[in-house]
DNA sequence: AGTCGTGGTAAGCGCTTGCTTAGCATGATG
DNA sequence: CATCATGCTAAGCAAGCGCTTACCACGACT
């Protein structure tokens, strides 16, 4: 039985609010209720309405930054590494879309050093996806004119899923990522 | 020469703030300030900050939808037809890629009504990428498994544009149309 | 029994919010 | 010359904002 903490409970409540209102349209009164607390209880655990926002952000990106680089290092084919990145990629934004929407929507709220921090987090995950390109163009397993062009839309792809995905609509985050699985080999395949 | 109407200044600088700021995070006097004018004037030409959306977020969709119809209208070749789609739906956005952030993210702020009226544009600027992708594969012409989630993913693709896009830098608008463009024909061809 | 650190709350401070009200300048109309 | 609609502003209202302060309950340790 692992007890879960009360700052865990507040960024727990902190995701719930900004996923649903926004980091603007969120205010700590709202996190506080949600964790069930009074309104001054968020500043016992936590320095302020950014910090919360930094920490979710911050967990987000790294959980996105590991989910692609496993998927990189799980096979040395380039499509078939292709196509496991984009199909974990995906499924995961799919699969998390209220942390995802925090990760890709209120990126602007964040302060100007842990922008700074988290915009680190983003190249590495673009130069993930550019690698694996080059990599099967210089293999000849692929085909693509612009490589930074090309790893942006197959990135987008899975990106965009936040903006409309829901758990409970009749599409699952397994079909959405196999179906962009299979448009992003036709998009690179040689 | 057409006078611009102090409506039309205060929308113009609705733009610019709920771009730049969201729409929570922006406030009536900063677009008051934007457009020239002291706060009270924001009311003597709208009725309300959400009116003001509204006033922005249909005129964008409209827009959207036209671009759309008319490159859909603009040729029978299928393959050609969806070339033309993604490539314009792309342009529109990259080239009103701060109206175009409005149009998707600030989707939610709208009031009940005005978002169902709006949600009805938006589900015709759907159907008509469905039916190009329809006819393309009733002629032979596309290859298509899923056509819904396919459509979704030629629109994700111009639509997340407005995520990233930035007017002055390196990448012109009319390139990565070009590039999307190509990247959707592989998507879709037979 | 006494002390103290931990985790919490009630109350509220200073400021900002969307929006309203009352009034003023100006140019067209009787 | 008087009237009046139009477009605008100065001032401000009630409510809500992020965050702080002063205080309290309680279990652990001396």
């Amino acid at each position: 039985m692992t007890p879960v903490t009360a700052r865990q409970r507040l960024i727990d409540a902190a995701v719930e609010a900004f996923a649903e209102n926004g980091f603007t349209g969120t205010t700590t009164r709202d996190i506080a209720s949600r964790a069930g607390m009074s309104p001054a209880a968020v500043y016992v655990h936590h320095d302020s309405k950014e910090s919360l926002l930094y920490s979710v952000s911050l967990s987000g990106h790294q959980n996105t930054l590991a989910v692609i680089e496993q998927s990189y290092a799980s096979t040395d084919d380039p499509v078939e590494r292709v196509r496991r990145m984009v199909y974990d990629f995906t499924r995961w934004h799919a699969e998390n879309s209220r942390v995802g929407r925090i990760v890709q929507y209120e990126f602007h709220a964040l302060s100007p050093e842990h922008r700074q921090e988290i915009a680190g987090l983003r190249r590495t995950i673009e130069q993930c996806m550019r690698t694996a390109l080059e990599d099967g163009v210089e293999a000849n397993a692929l085909h693509i004119n612009d490589i930074p062009g090309t790893a942006l839309a197959l990135l987008s792809l899975g990106i965009d899923v936040v903006r409309w995905f829901d758990p409970a609509g009749s599409r699952s985050a397994e079909d959405l990522a196999e179906l962009y699985a299979r448009l992003a080999v036709r998009m690179v395949q040689a």
